[in-house]
DNA sequence: GACGATACGGAACCATGTTCCGTTTGCTCA
DNA sequence: TGAGCAAACGGAACATGGTTCCGTATCGTC
């Protein structure tokens, strides 16, 4: 007797499916790391022994197969942000050790910066869990430096997408490191 | 008699030739303004009303093309360096005013910002020729400012860079300007 | 006006994303 | 156990955009 849908909402998934939902889940980290978050679809589809078709099914966007992928290390990054600032000496510490984070984070993906900023509809998906994780975090690391007096108040949103864009293009020749510091630096009151 | 080639070398070009080209320049000018400096090359094309070939010829590289459009604009950039130095109340004004002029003219042209920063080799010409240009004008901006104590030393081209990235994408719903500013305020000493 | 060089046009090719539908497969129920 | 049906699959086919190539047209000269 297969397993109950104990509740009753989604009308369950054939073993099949499952079975090649996270061999492109695995797959497509393999190919990120390879050739970076546009690795061509064919290419991810080969890589898990499916055909394409496949893939958009799972994964209607390009942008959710992106948000499967790494769901878990965004996660990570934003509940970092409260451990940094009950542990960081001072408000603005924590924020400059999360943004650390959150740049290496983003430097590591090749082409996930520039994903992130498109403005193109399959990667709406994206933009929105991104923002959806990632704006409380740094909500919390900002009001508590300016409430510390620390730094000049600016949009959440702002911060994000400017250290976003900084990243973008990240490699060997072009850190942008002292430049999201410089960027940090900036905010001090 | 046709005007004889008075310096040797340049074999001299068609009549219909140099037509196509200004035509191509207009076109793709027209062309930039209204879909950005990714316009597809077949509507260029045809709004200059040529093949697409007579494209190639002319500009091998799409950069080449988008240098050729936006190459009075650089140089004016560059050649403001030394006008806002010599009139600015301190280095550090000038710096400041020679950036807003540069966000400016990146923000006014969709997608430039996003191509300088390719690392496509069809962009290497752009590369070339903006780096070319640019990269003495904030020298200088910068030295003098570095020399009169204002900001702490930074690579000309990380600037440049930084600033092109916090461009990329600017649209109504992003002004890249504050960012841009904050940047320059983390420059301070 | 003829002829050679130059330049032209656009079909053809390649790479990629996306859709669609005939076929296969897993699951259920008798 | 196996028949039937819905779910899922695969990959051909289509769309888009860059790039190449070559037969043809045009220019400039003699």
């Amino acid at each position: 007797m297969p397993a109950r849908n104990t509740d009753s909402s989604p009308p369950r998934k054939r073993a099949d499916a499952e079975r090649n939902k996270q061999a492109l889940l695995e797959a497509a980290a393999a190919a990120f790391v390879d050739a970076g978050v546009n690795a061509p679809v064919r290419d991810i589809a080969a890589r898990a022994g499916v055909g394409v078709g496949t893939i958009y099914r799972h994964f209607p966007a390009r942008a959710d197969l992106i948000v499967a992928v790494y769901r878990h290390q965004v996660q990570a990054c934003a509940e970092a942000a409260p451990t940094l600032l009950a542990t960081g000496p001072t408000p603005h510490d924590a924020l400059a050790a999360w943004v650390d984070l959150f740049v290496d984070f983003l430097i590591t993906k090749h082409g996930l910066a520039e994903a992130m900023r498109s403005d193109a509809a399959a990667f709406e998906p994206l933009h929105a869990y991104f923002l959806e994780h990632l704006i409380p975090a740094v909500t919390l690391l900002l009001d508590a430096a300016v409430d510390a007096g620390q730094i000049t108040p600016i949009e959440p949103f702002a911060l994000l997408r400017g250290i976003g864009n900084l990243c973008i293009g990240a490699d060997p020749r072009y850190d942008p490191r002292p430049l999201v510091a410089i960027l940090i630096r900036g905010l001090h009151t």
